[in-house]
DNA sequence: GAATTGAATTCTGAATTCAATATTCTGTCA
DNA sequence: TGACAGAATATTGAATTCAGAATTCAATTC
């Protein structure tokens, strides 16, 4: 099909071909996994000296990583005061589970459009493995499960910007969702919903998937809201 | 909103208080303005020492600007070589505007259910003056009026993050919104779109101004893809 | 005459330096 | 003792400098 000469360039694919990823987007994955990780807790303000000590780095490629981390809403920079983790309010966390609960709306609706059959089968034995981690008791393994299978939907939607919106928006509440313990009611629930979604995504009901999914996400935020208020 | 006591900083909403906004932030504004202008053409290749000489400044802060916009996904940033402005393909603007569409129309929904009547009442007069605009055959006018509903609701949501999201987005597709010249069918769709939209707003009917909101928004997208392939 | 290699130039990445603002500390005075 | 003023210190904002990679261009070779 396409015979280029063994010369050509293809070089515009692959813009960073061997291993030399620019410094500053090295800290800013560090420094997000850090907040995320609640190594850097909300409210806390950065000091950027003794941050470019830890990291081995000039201040120019770690003030750049705040800029976009700033961007992305996990981080405010004050003028001349520096920069502050960004701490959620209960109001802001509403705010953000909703757009991400609308987002895997779209999600559920885009992949019961245009999932094939492979990929609605794959998600459907996740779904059934989580099934599995819940008869066992198995938290861990369900939280890994659980985020893999709203990955795995949210993917086979199709739409990168979707992804890239939704990444964007999980990071900020990614603090607040391991906070937050299952109780063994919303446990349930949480596996009935995925499994009443696996069966719409099957049906290829795409509307019903696409509110079942929302629907979902939005308990989630209802149950996290109810445990840390009472 | 957020009732902090009377000694919060509350530096995060006013960041200046008297012109001094950072040389950074001051420059991506203007970097992003030019972009949506089209003063600077997608696949463009960014020139940093022609922008610095431009704007009077140095790399420092342009960098930093660069930075932020390719996080906003208005530029890619390519190791070693530079900024060039992203240019959208057909697909991409397809995701986009699929995403835009369930983000206003969760606008919509939120929108019929908090809005006060005052609120409601001036999105409708906004609706009565795009009629308007739409008799008098006045482009100019209603472009403008048109983006201010779409603002107003989005406010009416009364969902900051929401409103966040959407402009990151709506920032990506903003040129080619300007590109369509609307057709007289499609425009006089439009104004009747809107003025369903405001009747289930007033009718306080969320789900149908939800969908309302998002079909709207698909049949301009499917309106500009018709006018750029044929 | 076309292709390839290597030097020169240009451009980007990152560290350092300089300037301006904010914070802390200290001493004085009420 | 507590509050305030002002100096000392620390921190941020921005410019400059240095290093390394990419592009350009000319010379050489086939």
């Amino acid at each position: 099909m396409d015979n280029h000469g063994p010369e050509a360039p293809m070089t515009a694919l692959k813009p960073d071909p061997i291993g030399r990823t620019a410094l500053a987007v090295e800290i800013t994955n560090r420094l997000r996994q850090m907040i995320l990780e609640g190594q850097l807790q909300p409210g806390e303000k950065i000091n950027e000296k003794a941050l470019t000590e830890q990291f081995g780095v000039s201040r120019t490629p770690l003030r750049e990583a705040l800029k976009v981390l700033a961007a992305e809403g996990l981080l405010d920079l004050i003028p001349h005061r520096g920069a502050v983790i960004t701490r959620q309010s209960e109001a802001e966390l509403a705010e953000v589970f909703c757009v991400l609960a609308a987002l895997e709306g779209l999600a559920g609706e885009l992949a019961t459009l245009q999932a094939d059959t492979d990929t609605v089968q794959e998600i459907a034995e996740m779904t059934a493995a989580l099934r599995r981690t819940y008869d066992e008791a198995d938290r861990p393994t369900y939280f890994r499960i659980n985020q893999a299978i709203h990955k795995a939907i949210l993917a086979a939607a199709g739409n990168e910007t979707l992804v890239r919106a939704h990444e964007l928006l999980a990071f900020r509440v990614q603090r607040a969702r391991y906070q937050a313990n299952l109780t063994p009611e919303r446990w349930r629930a949480a596996v009935e919903e995925h499994e009443a979604i696996i069966e719409a995504l099957r049906a290829r009901d795409a509307e019903r998937c696409g509110k079942l999914m929302k629907d979902h996400l939005l308990r989630k935020f209802a149950s996290i809201k109810a445990k840390t208020q009472g």
